[in-house]
DNA sequence: TCACAGGTGTGATCTGCGTCACGCTTGTAG
DNA sequence: CTACAAGCGTGACGCAGATCACACCTGTGA
C-alpha cells in the first residue's frame, strides 16, 4: 500500500527529484482520504496546512459569488496537486475546491512538506516550474477575457485542451454549464456558440465527446476580431 | 556604484536571504540599462534569458490584440521586478514589458541569477512566495472580470491601489485610458463610472490624485450586484 | 502666447450576450 | 416501465457597455 503510494508519487513532476528513500518518507507521511462527488474539499478563506494531490476523480477549483454564481478557474484529474500556495505564503485558501465525481486524495501537512523542499531543492525548483506554468495560463486567461468574445473563448478552451491530451480530441468530459463556468458566459450562449461550430464543421460532437473537425478554423475563431 | 547597487538590491524581498558577499557577487553581476518612456523592454513570444528589476521609473506589463487593444497585465514600480518565469521554465515571454516613463533597469542574466538560486534557496523560498502573490492576484483578477461589471471592477482596482500605498489614497497616477485597460473596460466607460464615484461620495479627485472618500461604500461597489 | 498633445466629459447609437421561459432528450434509479 | 434529474436547443427581450463623434481643459515647449 505505502509501496503504491510512492510509486504514484513518483510519477508526479514536483517529487521528480525524489530518490526512493525519500518517496518512501513521504508515501508514509501523506494520509489518504476520499471525497464524494460534490463535496468541498477546501474553503476559500480558510486557513490552509495542506497539499493535496488528487489520485482519482476529479475536482474543480472554483471562486463564488455572493450571488452563488461559479467561476471555475481549473478542473484537475488524477496526479495533479493544489493548495501549496497557503504552503508557500501561510495566507488563507484562495478559491474553493470542489469534487466533480468521487474522489481519492492524498494528503500533506505543511511541515512535512516544507521540510522535505527544504532537504530538497529540486523540490523547490519544481515548484517554481509548476507556478510558473500556471501563472501564464492565469495571464492568457485574463487575456482572453478581455480581448475574445465568447465563441472566441470557447475555441481557444478548445484548442488548449486538446492540446493537453495531445491528440485532435477532448477527452474531459465538460458540459455545456462547465464551459460556460470557465470562460465566463452564460451556458445558454455556449449552446449556441457550440452549434455554430458543429455546423461550420470546426468540431464534432459525438455522444460526450468532442473532436476538433478544422484546427485551423478555430484558431481563426479564436483570434481577436477586428 | 556597486556598493549602491547591492545596497538596493538588498532591499528587495527576494534578495533578502543573502549576505554582504553575496550582495556584492550580485551587484557585480547586473548590468545597469536606460529606458526611455514607451520604449519595449522586452517582447512577447521573444525567447528570455534575463531578469529585471526596476530601479527607478514605471513599466507596464501588456498583453496586445491584433488589433492593438492593449490589456495591462500589471504596473510595475521601483523595486519590482520581472522576467523571471521565462528563466524558470525555459518558455517565451508571456506579456510585452513597455516602459511608462523613462526608467533604470538592473539585468541579470539567466546563468547568474540560476547558480545563485541554487547557491541558497531562501532565494528559491522567496521567489515561491512572490509567484504565489501573483497567482492570487492573477486569479482575483479574472474572477473580478467575470463576476464584477465595471464600476465593481474599478471599486477593487482603487482599493487595491489604496491598500497597496498603505494610505486611503493612491499615489499611482493612472490615466481613465490606463484604468480602462487594466480592467477590461473603455476609456469612456472609466470616465462615467469615476464621475459617478465622486458625485456620491465615494473618491475625491483633487490635482491627477485619487483619495478614498468612503470606503464601506467603495467595498459595497465591488461586491457582485445581486 | 501660441499651439499642440494628452487627457477628460458627455451625448447618441448599436450590439453581444445575459436572462427568462420554455420544451425535448437521455441516462439511471426505483 | 416509469419517472425524475441533468443536460441541451431555441426563441424573445432588455441592457451594460462598446463605439463614434465632439467639445473642452491643462500643461509645456517653441
Amino acid at each position: 500500500m505505502i509501496a503504491q503510494t510512492s510509486d504514484f508519487l513518483s510519477s508526479i513532476p514536483i517529487f521528480h527529484g525524489l530518490d526512493r528513500d525519500e518517496l518512501a518518507k513521504f508515501g508514509e507521511l501523506v494520509r489518504e482520504r476520499a471525497y464524494p462527488k460534490g463535496s468541498v474539499i477546501l474553503f476559500q478563506d480558510d486557513p490552509g496546512d495542506s497539499l493535496f494531490v488528487l489520485r482519482s476523480g476529479r475536482v474543480k477549483v472554483v471562486l463564488i459569488g455572493e450571488d452563488g454564481r461559479e467561476v471555475i478557474l481549473g478542473v484537475l484529474e488524477s496526479g495533479a496537486h493544489f493548495g501549496e500556495l497557503a504552503l508557500i505564503d501561510d495566507q488563507p485558501r484562495s478559491a474553493h475546491v470542489i469534487a466533480m465525481e468521487d474522489s481519492q486524495l492524498l494528503i500533506l501537512r505543511r511541515e512535512d512538506f516544507r521540510r522535505r523542499v527544504d532537504a530538497n531543492p529540486s523540490v523547490a525548483w519544481a515548484l517554481l516550474q509548476e507556478l510558473s506554468r500556471r501563472l501564464r495560463r492565469a495571464d492568457e486567461k485574463i487575456g482572453g477575457l478581455v480581448l475574445l468574445d465568447v465563441p472566441g473563448r470557447i475555441a481557444r478552451l478548445l484548442l488548449d485542451l486538446s492540446q493537453e491530451s495531445g491528440r485532435p480530441a477532448i477527452d474531459k468530459v465538460l458540459t455545456h454549464q462547465t464551459i460556460a463556468q470557465m470562460i465566463g458566459a452564460s451556458r445558454e450562449t455556449v449552446s449556441r456558440a457550440m452549434k455554430e461550430f458543429q455546423d461550420s464543421g470546426l468540431i464534432l460532437v459525438e455522444r460526450r465527446r468532442i473532436s476538433i473537425g478544422n484546427r485551423e478554423g478555430l484558431e481563426k475563431r479564436a483570434q481577436v476580431r477586428v
